[in-house]
This record gives C-alpha cells, structure tokens and sequence, in this order.
DNA sequence: GTACATAGTGAAGTAGCTTCACTATATTTG
DNA sequence: CAAATATAGTGAAGCTACTTCACTATGTAC
C-alpha cells in the first residue's frame, strides 16, 4: 500500500491539518496568528501596502484589515504612514520589530525545512512535489469554476 | 529546483492552505462544516460515542460539543439516546440522512482521489506519502514536545 | 451514606470575521 | 469647473466557532 491514490490524498489531509497546527502553535509563541503572519510576509515582500491592497491579497473584507492592522500597529510591528499620492489611503509599512520578525519568519522556515526533509533524496521531494502540484492544480481550477 | 527540501516544505504549507479551502467548500456545498463533518466521521467509524469521548477525539471543550449536537440533531443527522449504563451520559448516534452523508463523504474522498491523483506512477504516489511521513512525524513529536 | 469525580448544559465572554452606513477624498463627465 | 460617482478607511452591529465557569444530575469510593 501506499502507492494507491486514496492513501496519497488522505494522507495530504492529515498533513494539511498538522502543518496548519504546528504553524498556529510556532506562531502563538511569538504572539502571531496566521493572519497577522500573512500580513507581515506580504510586507515584507511589497515592502509598503495600501490596506485595501492587503485585503485583497488576504482575501477578506477591507474592514477586517483595519482591526488587523490596529493590533499590528499597538505590537510595534506595523506603521500607518501618509500615502504619498493619495489622502484616503493608507500606507502600510513594516516597523523595524516588524521587519525583524519577517527575517525570523524565513529563517524559521528555511531551517525547519532542512531539519525535517534534508536527508530525504531530491528524488522523494521532487515527486512530492510533482503529487503537490496535481492536487494544487486540481483544487484552484475547482476554485476558477466557482467564481465564474 | 523542486528538489530542495525548502520548495516541498513551502508546497506542502501551500497544500495545507488549499486544501482546508477547498475542504470548506465542497463540505458547504452539503450544509457542514469541517467539525460537523468530523463528528459525523467520528460517529460513523465509531458507532455510538458518549459527548465526553467527542470532546476528546475533537480535541475541544465538552461545553461546545452540546452545540454541535445541538444543530446536527437540528438538521436530523444525529440523534441523542439514552446511555445504556450511564445516566449521566448521552449516547450520541448517525440517524439514516446522518449515516448517508458518511457515505458520501467516503464516496466524495474515494472519487476525488481518483480523478485527481488516478494517472500518476505509484512511485510518486509513495515518494508523496513518504515525504508527508517524514513532516508529520515532525510535526507530531513537537506537540509532544510541548505536551509535557 | 457522605465525599468526591464525572457528563452534560446555561450563561457569559473572546477572537475572527462580515455587512452596512458614513466620512473624506479622488475621478469622471457633461 | 461643478455635479455625479467611485474609492479608502472606519464605527456599529452582528455572526460563528470556540472557551471558561458555575450548576445539576448522576455515578463511584471509602
């Protein structure tokens, strides 16, 4: 066994649960949540965001960003700055606390990776990946049929 | 690329993320949620549980198992009968539309498995499963970790 | 049979999220 | 350029999933 599809999936489930646990649990540690995670990744990566910018990429409503981004800003780890072009917006940027969490946020995914799956020949990742891909294809072409 | 333990860790974390989604939404689609889904798994493999022992399997408080009760009993998935030997206890049963859902949840799992994963090598399959292994078995010890 | 543990539930509260109504500013258009 | 319309953010209110705490009813142990 192991080699049938519905053993594959399922255990694609199993992980999808654990994952987002040990995920939610490193977080809690570091007085993050998912959310508040997501919002500071894709600062990191933007480097500045205008809130409306962030709800859609977080895929919530605009008003949720506001209390996201009250809390992240009375953590320090999140500034509201003046957007330069436009006077109802605002922009988004990353603190230097906030910053340093963001390099954290990489380091710790970087070195839980090689720790878990170093010693596992590229092989193995690759057809993870490959089986990854198909599930992943299958599910955001569920999603487009859905939104038309 | 795709080899590099950092790419399968990311894939699975972006698995995870899709997954749970697309789980949501197929489970919405029937009137459920992921935890009544998970009740009603429960039930079915179990038979008859005690609210006690869901509490447990669900891993939350007993307080919140009477309200999925509740709404399961509501929608006429699950009925409450009398504890054989406990009258404390409530002995929580699938009734027929209950245990049809069972059916198609197994059914929905099976098929799904199928078309999705059906044409790829069982090796892939395996490596897939191994792979999942190795960070579940990660992901597992560090809850135990900090179990205790 | 008194003391203590356990199963379930009401009441109240928290976190994450939504919609709706409103203000302030931008953009379009006649 | 003035008027109409669209957009960014936020207060108020509300929903769902969950928790803890206090209480009742029952079971178990000494």
């Amino acid at each position: 066994m192991d080699g049938k599809p519905i053993d594959a999936f399922d255990k694609a489930f199993e992980l999808a649960a654990r994952l987002s646990e040990a995920m939610r649990q490193a977080l809690t540690e570091r007085g993050l949540t998912e959310r508040r995670a997501e919002v500071i990744y894709l600062l990191a990566r933007a480097g500045a965001l205008v809130q409306r910018d962030l709800a859609e990429a977080l895929g919530c409503s605009p008003r949720h960003v506001t209390g996201l981004i009250d809390t992240l800003q009375q953590d320090g780890l999140v500034k509201r700055t003046p957007h330069p072009a436009d006077r109802r917006a605002v922009h988004v940027v990353l603190t230097e606390p906030g910053a340093e969490t963001a390099r954290w946020m990489t380091r710790h995914r970087h070195d839980s990776a090689r720790t878990i799956l170093g010693d596992l020949p590229a092989t193995d990742l690759a057809a993870f990946t490959r089986v990854a891909d198909r599930i992943l294809g299958h599910v955001t072409q569920a999603k487009r049929e859905n939104r038309s």
